[in-house]
DNA sequence: TATGAATGAGACTTCATTCAT
DNA sequence: GATGAATGAAGTCTCATTCAT
């Protein structure tokens, strides 16, 4: 309701509480991810948070709304990595087989560099998520779609949104199903992932 | 792959006790699929079983016992269609991806009429049942390795569990997807995976 | 909690849940008199009949329920004081004054040997039950104006509903007045009240 | 009647503070007109004042005592009237009949135009209340022997009292009663109630 | 002094499970 | 065996109150 002239240090209460809700939503993506969704408490969120109760509930109506601000928080770090590849599609440079593979790398570097991600993407389909899950993947679908449209010409215009809709959530499939694996399996199930493919678009390029 | 009946579900003596406990699983497996396995409710499942609660725990010692034993009933079911594939291979008769096609059908079709699958797939990867899960995907990437050696000569030994792996999680995946489709999109995408999949693993046959 | 399983003389099920049922609503209806609605805790309510929160909530959806529970209880026998009156009055034997009398009376002593009746009247205007209140005192009402018609001839009917309502609400203040007096002046103030209502009626007999 | 200005209240020294006590307090008797004091939340109390709620326990040490202010704040002036009144008295010009009834419809005004004095005598005789409600009473009750002493001679002293105290209790219930009705009710209400206390009381005067 | 973020006790309610009948 | 009433642990969420800024 004030503006605050943010004088010498003192730490806006607006970046203090912004850390807060960081910190909360980081909380509720790791014990999303440990536990699930259903079996997650607040009040462990709220104690991983380091905060209350209280505070959880200041910012976030209700435990799914926790759940809606990762998956929205992570569905725009993916959108960013959809224009990363944009731009490297209209840059020209890339065969598509590699562009490909620099994709999935890319997904899967962010996959395990944030590990609220895969409690998102493993919860995204829990049942109460259905419509969230859904108009997720049909954003990224859609977007695939307009790619292959332009990087792979010999596709059928009919098909491309089912094809898209099949890499998308085939990509997103074998993500969790390698984050799951231990040893060098998860690494293979990816490589596997880009030749299937890969070998499957190349016709179509 | 067992030794004792599964100590989790006693084996009731009675006939009228097995129709009882059918009644149970069917009724579990229609709330399931319904609500999900955390939102459903034991008396729900006994009501719509029309029996009371107590039978239920008669033959159950928990809820979660319910989704193994329907999950269990599934997985012979699909073990009994990895028998046929298997012999279907052994006769020799169909190319390669004749069977693969085949196969995939056959799981399609069995989805599709049997709506206590989709509940249990759905909720096999639902946290408490990543092990199950895995041991059920881990048989079944087992047997497609081991068809995968006498269809596919030209896959490298090494990559074959990978292979066969990426195969059950991918099928399993896109039947999930598919059965969330409304309209024709369902079968398109059906019919793309069992495309890709034939293209990829065309060169190893 | 669990004392004796009642030896011997098998009580039928339904009798023990209904000694339970009405074991809760004077539990409710003491602790509704002790500390009001709002700061009454189902918890407390359970413990006071010797019973679980869960058993509580077998029967009564909520809170409020309860106290809804109670009101109708004694409505009910209000209404069934009403109908002696009215008998009384077609057997047509007492002046009006002393059947004005005798009915305070009643009502005097079913409040006083009646602990949770004060706790409904008391919480019956207490906001969230403003409906409730207004509906039985509104059904007393037409009663009453009904026995006017009968026993206050002179009274122009138009008024009738307004002073019939003026009674209603009277007594009942006065009652509730009274009940929390110490000593004497509890009955006292009965008694002025009688005085009261029989002079102010009595022109219209 | 009171020693210190109430333990419970701080006086504010400035003026600006004056004015937000009021603002505060004229929200609080809102708030609880509206949804009740149990329902009413200090947030909302203080938000509705334009302030923080810091502020409000800056002069308010809690909830309970913002309804105290305000009672306090009402009796006063109810108090003021009943010094007209007295006044009136001693004046001598009206007859009983006639003061019971300008009394009656000053605070029937009174009621009507002040909506958080219906606030507080609907929650005043909310437990939590109680004893002051009591206190309230029991000094109008006083006030109103006294009156009786001057005005209604014949009644005799020992009934005073308690003819004081129906009298203050039946108008107040009243008063209430008439708010809560819609159309014409309200006012016939308060008619009949006059004429009840007038032919009551008409016989002592 | 004003502000409002933070706190946490405690309320209501659900539901898996037990056990007397 | 069957039944379903009883149990109570545990979860979500609210809101009066405090306190650092």
């Amino acid at each position: 309701m004030k503006k605050k002239p943010t004088p010498d240090r003192r730490v806006p209460s607006q970046a203090r509480s912004l850390e807060r809700v960081e910190r909360i939503l980081d909380a509720a993506a790791f014990v999303f991810a440990e536990v699930g969704f259903e079996a997650a408490t607040t009040e462990g969120i709220a104690a991983r948070a380091d905060t209350s109760i209280g505070s959880l509930y200041q910012f976030f109506p209700n435990k799914r709304a926790l759940l809606y601000a990762i998956a929205q928080r992570y569905a725009e770090r993916v959108s960013e990595l959809f224009d990363r590849v944009e731009a490297e599609v209209l840059a020209g440079g890339q065969p598509f087989g590699a562009l490909l593979r620099t994709a999935i790398d890319a997904l899967v570097a962010f996959h395990a560099e944030e590990p609220g991600f895969r409690a998102i993407v493993r919860n995204w389909s829990s049942h109460e998520f259905a419509e969230f899950d859904e108009a997720a993947n049909a954003e990224f679908a859609r977007r695939t779609a307009q790619l292959l449209g332009k990087r792979a010409p010999k596709l059928p215009k009919a098909r491309r949104p089912v094809v898209a809709s099949v890499i998308v959530e085939t990509v997103s499939a074998m993500l969790i199903s390698a984050s799951r694996r231990k040893g060098k399996l998860g690494p293979q199930i990816v490589e596997e992932t880009k030749d299937m493919l890969e070998r499957w678009l190349a016709p179509y390029a």
